[in-house]
DNA sequence: TTGTATGCGTTATCAT
DNA sequence: ATGATAACGCATACAA
């Protein structure tokens, strides 16, 4: 008993649907997707039934080719195995979900390079919106990736940027001087007098922000920032940088500020590596208060980045038809844990 | 200065592209893409340089209907905040990447029924491949899903299953029993002879699997598996589970065997929370080897899965013509560390 | 309300 | 080698 309209082949078409419930293709488009016009109840009944007979599905290419604007969202991280990026990630999906959009990501390996490729390879879907994590705003490769992103903002697309944005384009932005700085005065508070920055390499501005602030909540309030190493965003990074510190003599009761909790938590094994202790020894903190410092001991203290919340306003900000620059910021709050005792 | 034939609105077309070099649609598509057709030297630069001009990116939706093959490859995963999700989604994008491909993600929040209507979504971009991680092959909800997918094979789609495949579905196996099998008998060797597991609720495949193997290798070994306890996959299911563990009496030397290294970390917080000790007292181990397990205090003893690897395989495995089921299972590595000390 | 016909940006078949 | 032109699957303005 097989349907001789069924396609054997290929996945059936709007075309099948209505020849199968004896309809025109218009009725079938109107009833099978949200149109505003009204069919027939029993016509709508035949359609829906032919469509669930025959699996169909609608062609979201042609669909958009055919309306001119996809349901697509893309997002580029520099690495989604990262617990920062991952949980950044988790938001945008959310927000897709809700909105009924798809979300396509590529990762650019921290490699500016590598950036401007997929941003342009990413432009081919015409997506609705791209949402940009961690790229730099500066240096030689930032004019290549600008005039990429005036492209895509040139032929309709929206391009949110996490993290200070540049000129016009939409951005949602952290606090990360505020932040940082809230976090120095706290441990200044706590009786830390010496520091050391383990941060990336300058000019990437979540960096240099989080150093700037850091340093001066610090040093107002009466502390002292001995050396800034640059290191990188990687776990690894923070861990062959607090290593190679460690050569070198580092007096107990030294504070070691890692730009980020992955780099943090490298320093932590190479002050334990070390053998050293995390804490009353050599105190560690970190920022962004990714998932995984609730569960090391001692916990580490940090400025806690509602990530997820971050990833789903950035999806939110690249729907919006109009942008509004002066969305309240988003809550950061410093977080003391077991890696910063109390030193007085 | 501008350019009279540069649109002002919408992205450049193809059309534009062949107006603006003076030559016809047909040899502007030949040399922007892969054809292998030959067209003159002359002919070939006045092309590339107006696309390069008007900033022409090929519109993959059109592409895609008019070839009838999408270059995208859908995912799908229960959470891509979990590390296990994010380092397997790490692999797919770097294949991905090399095949010249876009994945489009997805998170089923581990609802079948989610699960189900995304497959469903996802069918609609045509993807060359979809890869489905952590479903349930057994249950109510399964079958939905199993015509879901045949509609999608159906329709020449490639699916991939991660872990046990279904029936003649592609898929990259791990060994779940031999690895906890494995696992179990290097524990019993340490000495350990009694120990609680706390797994997933019964009928996911991946969780039966390990408490299998390691119940068989444990006991084996001389060693007895006194409870299962039912939680889930998640950290907090990890960390409840042993938490009303300890209310009752839990010997020290005890060995508390997470399914996954995600709810075996839960389990060591709450240990600690316990104030029980991880290691001499309590000790614990799980499955996967995820990164963080490096970095916490005692290191977590597990079976090392290469998920990154894992990922990329099911990548290729969505991409070869044909399937060959007898692939090299991936080599799985049982990890010793501090938090199952050796007991003798 | 329903159907017809045209267009969306590309590819590919067919002449030339 | 190059250029018309017919698909591709769908949406929609327009006609009935």
């Amino acid at each position: 008993m097989s349907n001789p309209s069924a396609p054997t082949r290929g996945a059936a078409t709007l075309h099948d649907v209505a020849r199968e419930a004896g309809v025109s293709l218009a009725t079938a488009s109107r009833v099978l997707n949200g149109s505003t016009r009204k069919v027939a109840e029993s016509y709508r009944e035949r359609v829906e039934a032919a469509a669930e007979k025959l699996g169909y599905t609608a062609n979201l290419s042609a669909q958009a080719t055919a309306r001119g604007t996809s349901a697509i969202v893309a997002l580029l991280v520099a690495d989604i195995a990262d617990p920062y990026f991952s949980q950044l990630a988790s938001g945008v999906a959310r927000g897709a979900d809700e909105a009924g959009l798809v979300v396509t990501i590529a990762i650019t390996e921290r490699d500016p390079q590598r950036e401007v490729k997929l941003v342009r390879a990413l432009r081919g879907q015409r997506p609705r919106g791209l949402i940009l994590a961690a790229s730099r705003t500066e240096g030689p490769d930032a004019v290549g990736l600008q005039s990429e992103l005036d492209a895509f903002s040139g032929m309709g697309g929206r391009v949110v940027m996490l993290g200070p944005g540049t000129g016009s384009t939409r951005s949602v932005a952290v606090d990360n001087h505020g932040g940082a700085a809230a976090l120095g005065t706290e441990l200044a508070r706590l009786g830390y007098r010496d520091a050391i920055v383990v941060a990336a390499s300058e000019g990437i501005r979540t960096s240099d922000d989080r150093v700037a602030g850091f340093t001066e909540g610090f040093e107002a309030a009466g502390g002292k920032v001995r050396d800034v190493r640059r290191a990188g965003f990687t776990r690894d990074a923070g861990y062959a940088a607090a290593q190679d510190l460690l050569q070198g003599d580092v007096p107990g009761g030294t504070l070691i500020f890692g730009i980020s909790d992955v780099v943090a938590i490298g320093a932590m094994s190479a002050v334990r590596d070390a053998g050293r202790q995390v804490g009353a020894d050599i105190a560690v903190a970190g920022f962004d208060d990714i998932a995984t410092g609730r569960d090391i001991r001692p916990g580490l203290t940090t400025v806690r980045v509602p990530l997820e919340d971050l990833g789903y306003r950035a999806l939110n900000a690249a729907l919006e038809p109009e942008w509004d620059a002066s969305e309240p910021p988003l809550h950061l709050e410093v977080v003391v844990r077991g890696s910063t005792p109390p030193r007085d």
